[in-house]
DNA sequence: CACTAATCGAGACGGTACGTCGAGTCTTAAA
DNA sequence: TTTAAGACTCGACGTACCGTCTCGATTAGTG
């Protein structure tokens, strides 16, 4: 999530620190206000009260200066433990869903990703500064649920892997098309019910 | 999917229906070639060999173009019967995942989604263009399986809709998840592995 | 002044005499209201309740248009006989310059010139429109004037003429450069001491 | 002549002052090969080796521009001392007739005299930048005259101006429109005339 | 009376230029 | 060396008119 440092050189004026943050404060204002396609470099950095030289100085471009914008969002989500796995999926999707209600975090989010589709560089950032750091929460649950006898230990260590990926996958993916794409909300019936889904396709045998 | 219709009755020059197609297919090419973000509305113009008025007098911007451009490529889904449902998934699972490795697909899909947070219109266009035409894969798929015995027929009308819907986003949205966020293979053993998954939560008690 | 007639065929519907006029009007309100470069042929056609295709059918263009258009307003110029030179030159110069002070003869007139310097055709259209038709009043005040024993007969007929030239371009060219360029106002004052130079000028020696 | 100058103060990176030469001789070139209604904005800020937007930052419009590209030509116009008031004139005459034969003099200058009929300011800017600094012609002239004897003393300061400004917009005037409305040659034959008539008139008794 | 041929309105068409905006870079002087 | 300020080049925007075209619907005179 960091962005490009100081060549290394150690004479000179030294960076603003608090310009980072304002920088970072005024691009999630801006979101809100005017949404990722109208969000502009110069708008930022009025907002922000620095120069558009500064900007640029630390990010390389809006998609950039977005994720990192956005991804300290993703890291208010958390797993409280509510006695069993269903209660506490039921619970991580509604956190989840409660952030995709911030304008600031869908419009963005979808926005990174379209871009991130013709750029390389960019899909790692994302990969880095939020799947990875989100899957922390499957592993979490899975841990707990077994430690509490609801899931089998699993041996195989990349069948385990697969099996996180893949349940990260359908709870992220499929709160994101509800609320997204099908423009539905994400209240406590759907999450009951998909949840109840979930929980079946996760006690059937052991996947291939 | 239709565009704005000639706003009046039937004198003047009628609209030439070539020049619709001609757009439409300039738009995914020109989407294959650069991308949403840079796609302008007068280099498909130029590759349509059209006006660029001629194509605003016909959509209101590059959104709506594009959404009605791409929405036409979800149309070539198929649920063939493969004789079971769970092969039926897995086949229509497949064929969206090679659908969304078209360049066009995947940048253009994410991006009017992205845009579609913060426009209204955007929204209903995308749901009726594409959310609900191809919310018609389920529902077969599940008649076909109520015919051959492997699901219960539902009788519950609004349940057996919401269903339908739960059902459509878990697929669509984790196979987007996977393909677009998380940036990983949707290849024949995850397929298998998620088409497990699915059904053995399809096969779970009536959800609530 | 008479714009493009039809081809020569005798049968098919004869062009609307009513629409000449009313696109004549309708320009000279457009010269009003808009102006020369803010006139544009899809106003006037809207204005005179015409097709543009019928307002091209007669004219050229937007030159040959205006052109048509302001030329009668300069026949409405006369000479009346005030009874010695000096009177009859005040009045005239006093009517001109009320003519220049209608909004779209001043703007017209200015830019038809200046369309004129590279167009070869239009200039001769200015020519016969407007200019030889106003001589008739330079060579008029001199008949008057020769007749009333203020200035002698000239036997030589083409320096007669390079006299009535001269003449007309001093009294136009002066009134305009001093209404249209100097913005001074051309009030009574004025006049009487242009007058005064001019009839001085006059009264000299026969020129070379 | 000059154009808006920077609004705030001494801050940013300053304007490039080899631009506005560039744009001006620019647009004197472009006025040569197209006249003024096919001269575009964008087409100068290319032979300018400029961008569009550094033109609008300097210049309202293309009638500004012209004004001021057209402007010091007429600087070109000096007056030699030829001995007599006579042969002054005829000098300065004969000089600018030349220049109303150069076609980016005679194109723009009844074009945006055409254009400051509708607009206040650019009348002004027209009278500042070209007729007060051309009135400089006239005045030499009468104080050469005077101090050769040719011409009275004036001691009433008003009545020497409104002689001075009724002979420039004689001379002017009947050379512009025997040039560009008459579109006849000014040649040494008709500067001879005009000229003896003009000098009878002001060797008339003083003017009212 | 039907036929013929040019007219009429409406408005879509391919173009060109407009004047504005944002991106990302560069040049100042000050800190 | 960074900073704020702001001018710079570039390229796309969406709009406005241009002058042409294609329609269906009127109008005459002619056959």
């Amino acid at each position: 999530m960091r962005n490009a440092s100081p060549p290394t050189g150690r004479t000179g004026r030294p960076r603003s620190a608090a310009a980072d943050a304002a920088i970072l404060a005024a691009t999630r204002d801006a979101l809100v206000e005017l949404g990722w396609s109208k969000l502009t470099m110069g708008d930022v950095s009025t907002r922000a009260g620095v120069a558009k030289t500064t900007l640029y100085r630390r990010w390389a471009g809006k998609n950039e200066l977005v994720v990192d914008a956005v991804a300290e969002l993703f890291d208010s989500l958390e797993l409280p433990d509510r006695g069993s796995l269903e209660a506490d999926i039921e619970d991580v999707v509604l956190q989840f869903a409660a952030l995709l209600r911030r304008p600031e975090a869908r419009t963005a989010l979808m926005a990174v990703v379209a871009e991130s589709t013709r750029d390389e560089a960019l899909r790692d950032r994302i990969r880095s500064a939020i799947v990875d750091r989100q899957k922390r929460l499957v592993v979490l649950g899975r841990e707990r649920a077994q430690a509490r006898g609801e899931l089998p230990y699993e041996e195989d260590e990349e069948l385990a892997c697969r099996t996180t990926d893949l349940i990260f996958d359908v709870i992220a993916g499929t709160v994101v098309h509800r609320a997204l794409v099908s423009s539905e909300p994400v209240d406590e019936l759907w999450v009951a019910t998909f949840t109840a889904l979930l929980m079946h396709g996760l006690q059937g045998p052991a996947p291939a």
